[in-house]
Order: C-alpha cells, then structure tokens, then sequence
RNA sequence: CGGGGCGUAGCGCAGUUUGGUAGCGCGCACGGUUCGGGACCGUGAGGUCGAAGGUUCAAAUCCUUUCGCCCCGACCA
C-alpha cells in the first residue's frame, strides 16, 4: 500500500480523557474514531491487525475440530425469555421492536440461539461431538465502557460452544479447546496466564481464563512462583493462617475508645499511632446485603490490611451474589454511623446478640488484640480478642494477595494485573435443561447435550497486544498481527531515491510481504516518527547517501540500531526476519 | 447507581467568575525557505459556542430544562 493512497489518520492530540496507553496509541495512530460512548470505527489499521487476530484464532478452532458459522446479531426475545435472561440480564441488553411491537434485542452472547439451533438439527448421539463458533459483534450495554478498544458496548468476540452425550465427553472437548486457546495466545505473541476463574452464576464445573498480563487490566491474578497454579483472586480460596500475627497492640484489655472524626481505616491507624496499632491490628467491618427480594444483612470481617473477596463471601452465603448495603440500611441494624462498625455487640445494648450475621474470615479469629468499630458513632475498640468478645461464622472470604501462600505448594503467591483475554467453562446441562435441548443415546433414551462455551474477545486481545508492546514512540507490533509487517521509507526529495524505495517496494510485495511504501512529499522526521507511532515491526529506510552506496538500513521496531543491507539482498533479509518473527507471507495480490 | 469534570473551527484547548466585535495551537489550502527523528515564515478558508426555553437593549457568558461525553468510585464501614 502508498502511504499517498492509504486512510492513516494519525494525529498528535488525543483527548486528554484518553489513559490507557492502548487508547491512546489506537486514537493517534489513526486506528479507531470514537462514535459513541464505547462504539468506535475500526480504520485500516485496526481492521488489518484485526484480521490477523481472527486468522490465528480461526486457524486453531479449524485445527481442534471447530466449524465456524454466523449467527445473527438481532435476536428475538423468546430465547432468552425460555432460560429467563430476558429478564436476569437486565439493562445490559439492547432491546428493540420491530415494527408489529415484537421484542427483540441485539447479542451479548449466543448460547439459547446455539443451543436452539442444535436441538432442532442433532437428535443423535451419533452427530456427537460438535464444536461450532463464529467471530462476531457482540452488544452489551455496559454501565461503564473503559479505554478504548477494552471494554466496549460493541466489541468483536469469538465464541465457541461444545455439545457432547456426557460430562465426560464435555471435558474432553473443554480440554481440547483450552490447548488451542493456549497455542492461540502463544502465536498472538502474548504474555499471559492461564488461571482459576470463578464461574459464577452459571454453575458450570470448570472454568478458566486467560489473562493478559498488563498493568492497566481490570482483574487482579495471583500466580505461584513455585508451582503452575494462578487464579483471578475473585476466585482464589485464601489459606488459613499457619499462626497467629506477632501482637504488638499495646492493649491487653478491651477497651472503649472516644476516637471522634475516623471512619476510615487510615485515620483509626493514625488515632492510635504510638500504641502498636497497625492495619493488620484493625478489624474491617463491612455490611452486605445479601439475596434478591428481602436482602438478608451480613456483617463480613476482615483483617484491616486485607479485602473482602465478595464472590467467595456470595459462595458461603450460598447466594448469587451480594452487594454492599446502602448506609441507610446498615444504619437501620446497626445504630451507628458507616465507620464505627464492629462485631463486638455489648449485651447490655443487645440482650438479643447480635442484631445481624456474622461472617469473619478465619484470619480474624487470630487476632488477640485488635481494634474495631463499637458499633457507637465517634467510638471504637481496642484490645479486641476473637472468642473472649465476639465470634462470628469462619469461612475464607478474604482475597488472596501478594505473599500469601499458594493452596497447591504452599510457595509464594505473587499478584498481577490481567486483562481477561479468553475465558472457557463447561456448562454442563445449564441451558439444554432449561431448553429441553436432548438427544437419543444408543439405548434410545433422550437425555439433554452437555455443554461448553469458549470466548475469546477479539478487540480486547488488539488493546491488550498494544498493552504490551509499545513505547514512548508507539505501538509495536508483534510480527503476527502487525497490520503491515514492513515499511519503506524513501528520505529526502531524489528521484532515484523514490525509484530504488519503489523498486525494494515492488520487489517485497513480489515476495509476499505484506508492505507500506510512505511515498508522501514529507520530511525524514515525520517519516520516522509516524513508522514508529503505527507500530510497523520493520522499517526499511534509503536515502541519497546509502543510495550511492547501494544500502539500505533495515531496522526492528524494538531495536536502537540498523543495519545497511545491499540492495539485492534487502528482500531476502526482510523475508528471513518475517519469517523469523512468525509472519506469514502471503502470495501477490492485486492492491492499490 | 454515587461523586467530579467537560461539550466553543476537522482535532486539542482558552474565553464563562465580572453579559458588550468569538480567540490560540495543530491540521487544512496557497506561496516561499527548509529537508535523517512530528521544521519555519507569510497569506487564507473554516464556528447556528451540544440542544431547547427564559432573563436582558445585548447571552458562549446569567437562570431553567434537556441530550451527550469522560474520569473516579461503586471493598477502606
């Protein structure tokens, strides 16, 4: 492609809202245009690399016995009014009417369409196993779209779903889709994990995502250094603790303390600065409402320092999920203001006990002498011990971090931030229950498909790609997705210096290299700046001085210094690194 | 859903407090000088100031309503 011809809008200024790095580099670059709040245009770039994307994710689902097919986007409401998500998806859902006033709305994910479709088509086990995906847009109302290309209200996704006769076949087919997930990032050129995932409302039997490692992602993973094991921390159980923390509280009593303006844990450590009292001294008190219709109130403790894992506290609870309470509704239990809460009820003002559940992490029941909320606006504890004050249900409801323990080999548990890439499950019978989705096994009796469900989101993965590979200058393109995997540059006015750039051009395509020839009337500078910025992996660059000497300099993205290549050789050198840094060549095309 | 912020030229922004001729930078067009890391000089085109209503002799600016966008939070009780 002539740079002259090409729809590369690059600018210098993005909106100063734009943080990510990916959003960032995608908006300068001339990648995307935004068009409402999480809707954006994908330009030439963008839909290059994202081709590349789809190419390497098609490849390995052809490869593990997937067929792809295209499932419309605009569906109508029965199917998701037969499993109840109609209604359980709530405001995430793009509804709309047709013109008789039918209901309709776009996908945010396809299993009843899926399954739909296969209950009227497979009655067999004999048609068994299928895997069928599709690449497609996805809609979902998000309350919050983020950066860019990250967390969009249409995004691109590549979804899979598995039917088999058994679970045991489900696994099986689960297992082949987690290797060609992994050999799919490995070829994308990405750092990531493989880690636990909560499988959340869906009661799936397994569940596993794959994170991209970044320092903007959205999850929290927690990976041992010792052992394979990692997990999102949503889903990591926190081990018990081997022993009590060294108590340095200078409290051997409990105690009522005035402690006027501190309704955070920062200023209760800051109260009792000079008494031995750190955040890991503290109690954290937080109320919950828990259930749909009448919420039940439950008081979750933890140590000051750590954090109240919710999907495991929802998991005791034995409910979906939970959220915090309003103020108003903790205030109504508890006579206190949000701040000065704690699980030691006096029996004095509670004859009853206590007016609420209590749940405490098992850490909690550890302390010999800490500090909490009294449950008395301005006031607080201190000299608090388990047992002795208060006792409480112990469950592990606290979120794994850094130092802890790994629950396989008992190593050390390093945190890292992730960007969900790829998530699998198996369903089970989840949606062919609810859908009457069977088959006839080998003795005649119908019984319901077993399922999985493989995402992969595919503009996610090109934000996450540019997450991790650029600098202060701009993207950098592994070789597999680059949208081009060289570019030419012809520096300063010569003729014979745009005719040999045009040559090298022309030779490159002849090889099948996917090329970009910057033909435009400007100077090096800008030349170089923008080959840096889009992200191009190689860039050959002649002048009038390597022209004379029958050079040119041929340079990697990532590399500080070039190297000067004869002419005839250039294309041969440009080849052997593409093919060298997992470029595919693709044979001539007619391009403008 | 809570908090904060923002809608002014294609893009990035100032101007709004204190009402009085709509500005700057980039980009774009034309001319010239430059030419190995987003050059410089000159000339020029380009705006119903998000929308609606109101106050006023006069509104980008004040009031009301509304639409849109962004950031943070939605665990620090």
């Amino acid at each position: 492609m002539r740079f002259t011809q090409a729809f590369i809008p690059t600018v210098k200024e993005v909106p100063k809202d734009a943080v990510d790095a990916s959003h960032v580099l995608l908006l300068r670059a001339g990648y995307i245009r935004m068009v409402g709040s999480g809707i954006y245009e994908l330009l030439p770039l963008a839909r290059r690399a994202l081709h590349k994307i789809s190419a390497i994710i098609r490849e390995a689902m052809d490869e593990a016995g997937a067929q792809e097919v295209l499932m419309p986007a605009i569906l109508p409401a029965s199917y998701f009014q037969e499993t109840g998500r109609w209604d359980v998806y709530g405001p995430v859902l793009l509804r709309l009417k047709d013109r008789k006033g039918g209901d309709y709305h776009l996908g945010p994910t396809h299993e009843e369409i899926i399954t739909d479709l296969v209950r009227r088509e497979v009655k067999s086990y004999r048609q068994l196993p299928l895997n069928l995906y599709q690449v497609q847009m996805k809609y979902r109302d998000e309350p919050r779209p983020r950066a860019g290309l990250m967390r969009c209200r249409e995004f691109l996704m590549k979804d899979a779903y598995s039917f088999d006769a058994d679970e045991e076949g489900a696994l099986r087919s689960y297992g082949v889709m987690r290797e060609a997930y992994h050999r799919i990032f490995r070829r994308l050129g990405l750092d990531y994990r493989i880690v636990e995932a909560d499988s959340g409302a869906i009661g799936g039997s397994q569940s596993a995502e794959f994170q991209i490692l970044a320092q903007s992602g959205e999850d929290r993973i927690v990976v041992c250094g010792n052992c394979n094991y990692a997990a999102n921390v949503e889903a990591a159980e926190a081990q018990a603790p081997a022993e009590a923390a060294p108590d340095a509280s200078a409290f051997t009593e409990r105690e009522l303390v005035e402690t006027p303006g501190t309704k955070t844990m920062d200023a209760v450590v800051a109260f009792f600065e000079g008494r031995g009292v750190t955040h890991a001294d503290t109690i954290k008190a937080l109320v919950y409402a828990a259930g749909d219709e009448t919420p039940e109130l439950v008081m979750a403790l933890v140590r000051g320092d750590r954090e109240v894992n919710e999907i495991a506290l929802a998991r005791h609870l034995g409910v979906d999920e939970v959220r915090l309470a309003t103020d108003e509704e903790a205030g109504k239990a508890l006579r206190a203001k949000v701040g000065y809460l704690g699980p030691v009820f006096d029996a004095e003002k509670y004859p009853e006990g206590a007016p609420l559940r209590l749940v405490a992490d098992p850490e909690v029941a550890t302390l010999a002498s800490a500090v909490c909320g009294a449950n008395q606006t301005g006031h607080h504890y201190a000299g608090v011990a388990y047992g002795r004050d208060f006792e409480a249900e112990l469950a592990p409801i606290r979120e794994v971090g850094d130092g802890d323990p790994c629950p396989v080999c008992g190593s050390v548990l390093a945190t890292y931030r992730g960007i969900e890439g790829g998530h699998i499950f198996v369903l089970g019978t989840h949606y062919s229950g609810k859908m009457n989705a069977t088959f006839l096994d080998a003795e005649g009796q119908a019984k319901p498909l077993v399922m999985g469900c493989y995402g992969i989101g595919v503009t996610r993965l090109l934000a996450a790609a540019i997450e991790q590979h650029h600098d202060d200058d701009g993207i950098a393109w592994p070789m597999p997705i680059a949208p081009y995997q060289a570019i030419v540059l012809p520096l300063g006015k010569d003729e014979a210096v745009a005719e040999a750039a045009a040559g090298i051009y022309a030779a490159l395509r002849e090889r099948g290299v996917e090329v970009l020839l910057d033909d435009r009337a400007e100077r090096p500078g800008v030349k170089f700046k923008v080959a840096d910025l889009i992200g191009i992996p190689l860039r050959v660059a002649i002048g009038g001085r390597g022209l004379k000497e029958g050079v040119a300099e041929l340079k990697g993205r990532t590399e500080d210094a070039s190297e000067n290549i004869p002419l005839d050789q250039l294309a041969d050198a440009v080849v052997a690194r593409i093919e060298a840094e997992g470029g595919l060549l693709r044979p001539r095309r007619a391009e403008g």
